[in-house]
RNA sequence: GGGCUCGUGGUCUAGGGGUUAUGACGUCGCCUUCACAUGGCGAAGAUCGCCGGUUCAAUUCCGGCCGAGCCCA
């Protein structure tokens, strides 16, 4: 008997790491198996992979997720499918400024703009590093060869020609509108960036005075912005008040430059047990302000300026910050007598994430993509893009009910996308540059190929260089993106878009867009939006959405439970002797975690046979490998057992004469791999891996493997030949979630490689696959067969008896007549 | 506070209007068994979150509540 073509005594960690820094090592290779050839002449599989953020740590939650787009990759060129499954960096955006600011204690206003440019992409660079290590001890099949960096000038042309196009079209806007404003770091900021603390302020009831000489109380914590006040408000509901409504009131305070007399109305979102139940409205105190101005239509009022000080309307507070005119308001009411009462009371104020200042709200122009007119365009669109899982189609659904405003596209920031426009001195006319060139306005004159256009009516008017004369001093804009700007078109520059035509006819819709759920409100709907505006298609084929990793008691992990776990401490633990222990804080006080090894074969199967896609799953390290690594031992050890036996040189020819048993055993394995391709096809890798796992280790080697031994070591060349076809073909379908750990085992005992495999295995015995009566007799042997043989060894345990013992008095049942020689010869009966 | 999703043995999970509810890990008992003790065999363990409704029948469908999560206020 030759000694196993497989030395190893066990799949190890070890093992593991030097297979896989072989496979990335050789960039040839690597790419003759993983790079994207769009002329192979196979049908196109564009994956519109997630690009992450780097930020010294990657997610484990997120690297989970990225490997399970990496068995989807893998499983499409398994399938046949010419595979683009890119890898992307997103470094646009406010985190690396504030990074860059923390670290040189420096505000990022203080720099000259280059210069801080410059420092944001090196810190970035660094972090970008990092993150290329991971994806590959993850196992990541990327094209690393065609990243894409969406700071680089090839993809933020793409995001400024869009910009044109759709400027162009109208449905990029300018508006003065309200928006959200720091005055101490003097920008706008997103949603997202606000945090609320409390703090203590005054609510003051003040005395207002309708025209009929009636008197009425209001309260409220800003009396410095009555002068912005636009109506006064009550519930519709409110018994008290009704007689109020549709009198007129004058405002307490002097103004400036504006009417002096507001309308009372109803609204449904006074809150009538707040104060006196009465409500001024000013543009804008809060949100709710703004809501209120839009629903009645009201026109705004400019209270603050940019430097967060009153201006003219406020009359005698005019020029101060806002905190001083509160005082002084309080006073002037005073003495005016018309202030009622003073409460000190705790208040949540909305303050900026980074500097803890309270932010404004105030009126700028800014830049918008409209979209509450195409919802129902894009809402067709996409009934032709299959969800996986199909409720979480729900998610974006429901985001999209709450759509009611435009999407403000512009940031006063500086390491984003800069908003391609120039200004003509008499700011009547813009000038845009030519598709598919980078710009920077703040710095650069307009390039060659620029064209004007009438600001207002978007008509072209002719080109710069004609025109030049007449603009006067042309000034650039000093705004950027939004960054969802950038990443909303990722899936277009995946495909090819403007820079690669003749693949983005084939490849759009992009066949995939894999993503979590918590961003389906911001990449997957942006995007969405993009693709309607810009092409009025469907921007996917189809959209994967996975759930969020969470820790081991379904919390969240963040920096400030201290419950988080670190990709690549998993991804390692093991290798070199490494011993995993991690120190988390669970609901109870501080948990100690320990594994012993995991690795990405490991974490990898985990994920794909743990948890459906689309629920939140759970990270537990201890779990992963008690209950996963054990999985790996048994399928290494069942190829091992194999390859002590020759390979039969007509693997791909099945023989004639094959034993009851052995066709029983493809029976069952044709129908798993029926169960494996379909779940591929559908991009369903529980099932698929989970028809792998339980064959796996179950009938496989418990039931056949012991049958056909003693045939094995007499030399049957049909058994043989039945397991090495199994053994091969299993690692094919498998190399999609384990391709180290397949790999090695196929070009060890097979001297070809199961991740170049490039279509799926084919059925040996088509006469008896699922489907086929034969089929289902043989497959249904298969639980009277189980029954039988545990029965079995179950007799020899209580009689005393080890296995290899002859045992008698045991009758094979009728239905299993046919393996009876088999099944005589494995138990030894007699 | 609002919208949505989820809630199955200690843990994770499958399933689905109808005979004893799937599997894995863990636990317990037994077994060195010649590929694998990182193994094998067996056992215990679930009123399918709670309360109502529809139905001959619900864990499965509907409503409410409670809990968890995401997103938004």
């Amino acid at each position: 008997m030759p000694a196993p073509k497989l030395p190893e005594k066990r799949w190890s960690i070890d093992l593991e790491k030097t297979i896989q820094e072989a496979h990335y090592a050789n960039g040839e290779l690597y790419n003759r198996r993983y790079a994207f050839r769009p002329g192979s002449g196979k049908e196109l599989f564009v994956i519109d992979t997630p690009p992450p953020y780097p930020s010294g740590t990657w997610h484990i939650g997120a690297v989970a997720q990225y490997s399970m787009i990496d068995v989807i990759a893998r499983s499409q060129r398994l399938l046949g499918k010419e595979v683009f499954f890119p890898w992307g960096v997103d470094r646009n955006g406010i985190n690396i400024e504030f990074t860059v600011e923390k670290n040189t204690k420096r505000k990022m206003k203080t720099y000259d703009r280059d210069e801080f440019l410059n420092l944001c992409e090196t810190t970035i660079e660094a972090f970008t590093q990092a993150m290329r290590n991971t994806a590959r001890r993850v196992g990541l099949s990327c094209d690393f060869d065609r990243e894409y960096l969406t700071d680089a000038p090839d993809y933020r042309s793409v995001t400024q020609s869009i910009f044109v196009e759709l400027f162009k079209k109208g449905d990029i806007i300018e508006d003065l509108r309200p928006n959200i404003y720091d005055p101490v770091e003097g920008t706008t900021i997103a949603d997202a960036e606000v945090e609320r603390l409390p703090r203590k302020t005054k609510l003051v009831d003040v005395r207002w005075r309708c025209e009929d000489g009636e008197e009425l109380v209001i309260s409220t914590t800003r009396p410095e912005m009555i002068c912005a006040c636009g109506v006064v408000v009550v519930h519709p509901e409110d018994e008290r008040y009704r007689h109020l409504v549709g009198k007129t009131v004058t405002l307490p305070l002097q103004t400036e430059g504006r009417s002096t007399k507001v309308k009372i109305l109803e609204h449904p979102s006074v809150k009538s047990e707040f104060g006196s139940g009465i409500l001024m409205v000013c543009s804008f105190g809060d949100q709710n302000d703004v809501a209120v101005f839009r629903e009645l239509g009201l026109n705004p009022h400019q209270a603050i300026d940019l430097a967060g000080n009153m201006t003219d309307i406020a009359g005698p507070l005019s020029g101060m910050s806002v905190i001083e005119a509160r005082k002084e308001a309080i006073a002037l009411l005073e003495q005016q007598g018309d202030l009622v009462n003073v409460v000190e009371r705790e208040q949540e104020v909305p303050v900026s994430e980074r500097g803890k200042n309270p932010v404004e709200i105030i009126l700028l122009k800014e830049w918008y993509v409209r979209q509450t007119h195409i919802q129902d365009r894009i809402r067709e669109l996409i009934d032709s893009i299959s969800f996986h899982p199909p409720r979480n189609r729900q998610f974006l659904l429901d985001w999209m009910d709450n759509i009611s405003i435009d999407w403000p596209i512009s940031r006063r920031r500086w390491y984003h996308t800069e908003i391609p426009i120039w200004y003509s001195e008499d700011e009547t006319q813009v000038i845009v540059p030519p598709s598919g060139t980078y710009v920077q306005p703040w710095k650069e004159a307009p390039p060659e190929g620029s064209r004007v256009l009438d600001r207002a009516t978007r008509k072209d008017l002719g080109s710069f260089e004609a025109l030049k004369e007449d603009l006067g001093e042309v000034s650039g804009e000093e705004k950027v993106f939004d960054t969802w700007m950038d990443s909303s078109n990722s899936n277009l520059f995946v495909s090819g878009y403007l820079n690669h035509p003749e693949v983005f006819e084939r490849a759009f819709p992009t066949a995939l867009r894999p993503q979590g759920k918590e961003i389906v409100r911001t990449w997957l709907y942006y995007t969405l939006l993009k693709s309607t505006l810009v092409l009025d298609k469907p921007g996917f084929q189809h959209v994967w959405i996975d759930g969020l990793g969470m820790d081991p008691w379904g919390r969240k992990m963040s920096k400030s439970l201290g419950n988080g776990i670190d990709a690549d401490s998993v991804l390692e633990c093991g290798a070199g002797g490494r011993t995993g222990s991690w120190k988390i804080k669970g609901p109870d006080g501080s948990v100690s975690l320990r594994a012993n090894k995991i690795g990405s074969e490991c974490f990898r199967l985990w994920k794909a046979c743990d948890a459906q896609v689309g629920d939140d799953f759970q990270i537990n390290p201890e779990e992963i490998e008690k209950k996963y690594f054990g999985v790996l031992t048994k399928l290494f050890n069942v190829a091992r057992f194999a390859s002590q036996f020759e390979v039969p040189k007509t693997l791909d020819e099945t023989p004639e004469g094959l034993a009851p048993e052995d066709r029983w055993i493809l029976a069952e394995f044709q129908r798993t791999m029926n169960e494996v391709r379909l779940g591929w096809e559908q991009l369903d890798i529980y099932t698929a891996t989970q028809a792998l796992k339980t064959f796996g280790t179950g009938l496989l080697p418990s039931h056949y493997l012991e049958m056909v031994k003693s045939r094995l070591y007499d030399d049957d060349q049909g058994a043989a030949w039945t397991l090495h076809r199994i053994v091969r073909d299993f690692m094919s379908a498998f190399s999609p979630v384990c391709p180290f750990f397949t790999h090695h085992i196929s070009s060890t005992v097979y001297g070809t490689s199961a991740v170049e495999v490039d279509a799926f295995p084919e059925a040996p015995l088509p006469d008896i696959g699922p489907g086929t009566a034969e089929g289902k007799r043989l497959c249904d042997l298969s639980n009277p067969l189980q029954e039988f043989n545990g029965r079995t060894w179950g007799a020899k345990k209580d009689a005393g008896l080890s296995l290899n013992q002859p045992i008698g008095g045991i009758q094979i049942p009728e239905e299993l007549s046919e393996l009876s020689a088999t099944l005589t010869r494995m138990h030894h009966l007699e």
